[in-house]
DNA sequence: TGTATAATCAATAAATATATTGAATAATTG
DNA sequence: CAATTATTCAATATATTTATTGATTATACA
């Protein structure tokens, strides 16, 4: 729209700066609007783990196919997710790992600056008596010094795009039968797709009970890996 | 509410991990929709030049002052800003630096993944002549080598709240009076509020069209904080 | 104690976002 | 080429967000 209203130059610069800011600060709440909504916000999260289908993304985030598909195309339409297909399947992927970098920095400044959702962490975790969880510093230094044992109880399908090295692939599901092989007198130390996880919670309470040492790592593989951290793969 | 539909244990500890994520995403996203407005994000992006009154706040983001009020009490709510009063006036600030580095997260995300945002600031860029501008690593190097003259074309009060070490204050529209002194072969880096600010552009084309070599730095001096590069105060 | 004034509130209408439902699409595979 | 099926679309009702207007509040200072 231009507008044919005579005016001087220092009015038309004037206009001009207004445009411009106009149009950065509303094409960066777009992308923003995108972000802002609790199912989207667990789909970015869970993607950060790896490429999912519509189906599976559905069933993770507790929404029918049809939610989740329209979710989708909302954060598609903001360059926030990338697809492909495969056979009869459409697998969603995080556009690249800077999105995981803006779902960190949100997900960080909540739990500082928003007591509700500290408050739901604490309690979440007091529930189960597992309160304390180890940085990934911590844990840098514990697996320099060979001292833990370190579980990965994501699905295996996660563990095989990419896991922290030297980590055990032990499937939240079959941690029961596999947990009699693991050394009895060393500490455990549990992780899985992130802080909102309730994988690694579950784990350190069902090692607890059978008398394991176990601890959960406070953030996930995708904390490891933006941490520029080296990613290992089967094999 | 507490639901008196007996279930089992199993149901129960689902329905409790069900509940904990609807509590953190939501969270989440609650902080994050708070963000999600074109206004908003501007009153963010100024205020990491430090406190504002509400009328100053309403006039720099072009609203009125009811409006610029309203949101301010979204930001205050989603506890990204704080307030303290002095005198007749309410000061407007950042909750922590941590605020500044998640709307920083998203503008580099948004410049990066949305081509619409890129195109409105190369065009504007461009239709004044000056697509060049330095990055804060440069500069950096240019500093320590004596090379340039630095300038600090923000408004006066917000260079006494913190500026780049050697920085000369020369506010926007006091340039035209203190050009002369500066000297006339050296190189000028100007630099101002960050990257959607238009004072550096404004500037550097008068410079350039008085005969001066001159490039704005391509961010501001809140990203040379986030930075942790060592800040300086008059006197 | 009253007055000036910065800031907030309350009410409104218009615009936008959301989950649900059932139907339609498109691509693969037999 | 038809059948299968994962995904998307379209329509809807409800809920939320937004800017505007004019009135109200609360504090400093005379």
């Amino acid at each position: 729209m231009v507008s044919f209203v005579p005016c001087n130059r220092e009015q038309r610069i004037i206009m001009e700066k207004r445009q411009f800011k106009e149009g950065v600060y509303s094409g960066i709440s777009q992308m923003t609007k995108a972000l802002s909504n609790p199912n989207r916000l667990e789909i970015i999260d869970l993607l950060a783990q790896g490429e999912k289908t519509v189906e599976v993304i559905a069933q993770e985030i507790n929404a029918s196919v049809a939610n989740a598909s329209q979710h989708l195309q909302v954060l598609k339409q903001a360059r926030l997710v990338s697809t492909r297909r495969q056979g009869h399947f459409i697998y969603y992927t995080l556009a690249s790992p800077e999105v995981f970098g803006a779902w960190y920095a949100l997900r960080s400044l909540s739990i500082r600056q928003i007591p509700e959702v500290k408050q739901v962490i604490d309690d979440f975790r007091h529930s189960r008596d597992s309160l304390e969880a180890i940085s990934i510093e911590a844990l840098t230094e514990k697996l320099e010094l060979d001292e833990v044992v370190l579980l990965d109880v994501r699905p295996a399908e996660e563990y095989r795009m990419g896991h922290i090295p030297r980590a055990i692939s032990v499937p939240i599901d079959q941690l029961d039968l596999q947990v009699k092989s693991l050394p009895a007198r060393q500490e455990i130390i549990v992780y899985c797709r992130g802080p909102f996880c309730v994988f690694a919670d579950e784990a350190v309470v069902r090692l607890k009970n059978q008398g394991y040492r176990a601890t959960r790592l406070e953030e996930g593989f995708p904390d490891w890996k933006r941490l520029g951290l080296p990613v290992a793969f089967p094999q």
